[in-house]
DNA sequence: CATAATAAGTCCTATGATTAGACTAAACAT
DNA sequence: ATGTTTAGTCTAATCATAGGACTTATTATG
């Protein structure tokens, strides 16, 4: 059937799965952080099928996280490039790739680190921090409603430790 | 077809695709995350079908991100929790609800924050650094090779500016 | 100029995945 | 003994993905 559709949530997470919640659209996200703009080198580098891409290429343009422009100097090619809210899914990446590094490389070790151009050393692991700035573990965390939370989800972060 | 499976691949993003890529397995582990660990509530706050939940449950308990036990007390229950290498992916969600709350709630305000739980304020947003702790933008990343890289890889590295 | 090569994308088919809702089995409550 | 709760399973319909051939427009080459 047609994948439920959750870009009505209240929810930052679930209106971000809407778009973000399939197997390729974040490897997509990554060859695009990393300058890749042609939808024949994203076929080659990711061996993704050529419709599923394009489908994917549509819904990122659509929903406003890549641009599509033709390229004035070969008109046969087409630039697909990041817009501001597409770039700053980086950090995303790099949460997923901290984790992932972590844990699906047991023994052979990561192949890539996101790092520091000057010095090539990997960044450090990612922190959350209290606006004081203070280091927050998920102990210290809780969820609290925004502006637009509904009495039902009001009621149910009162009642969480 | 079958999903491709991205379970070998020499990238820490890719194999996180490999358990992740799909529109539910954020949101049961958010549900997780706040104490939610019977099956039948997680059908109800989700509106997951459940055969999907089950699928995914099972996914989840195979890759180790979360434990399936049966409730001592009430032997009809199971209880689903979290695994170390489950809780750890809180980071993730952390960034996908900040980009989340940025770009998809623009005119309503968002639902929730993950907040500190004494004074209730939103975490202040991630910010990668380097292990220097200098406050990294996506302008001073690049990608380097770990352990496990291949020459192919290596190669590709060398050349991003 | 004619022809070949590129680039982006569409079309087709097969098959797996998702959805929705009814149904089952085991354990517990009354 | 009967009903209820919990965690699933089963079936059907429909959608998404994979794989590969094909199309169209443009640019390079002989």
């Amino acid at each position: 059937m047609k994948r439920k559709s959750f870009g009505k949530a209240a929810c930052g997470i679930a209106r971000s799965m809407d778009i973000l919640g399939d197997a390729w659209t974040f490897l997509i996200l990554r060859e695009a952080l990393l300058g890749v703009a042609a939808f024949d080198e994203l076929v080659e580098r990711l061996k993704i099928p050529r419709n599923t891409l394009a489908s994917r290429l549509d819904d990122l343009v659509a929903n406003g996280l890549m641009s599509k422009t033709p390229d004035p100097a070969d008109r046969r090619r087409t630039v697909y490039e990041l817009e501001p809210q597409g770039r700053e899914l980086w950090i995303v990446l790099l949460a997923l790739q901290q984790w992932g590094n972590k844990w699906l490389f047991a023994d052979e070790g990561a192949p890539s680190f996101m790092a520091d151009r000057e010095t090539r050393k990997p960044l450090s692991a990612l922190k959350a921090c209290s606006r004081s700035g203070r280091a927050m573990g998920l102990e210290d965390v809780t969820m609290v409603p925004g502006p637009s939370a509904t009495p039902a989800l009001k009621a149910r972060f009162a009642q969480l430790p």
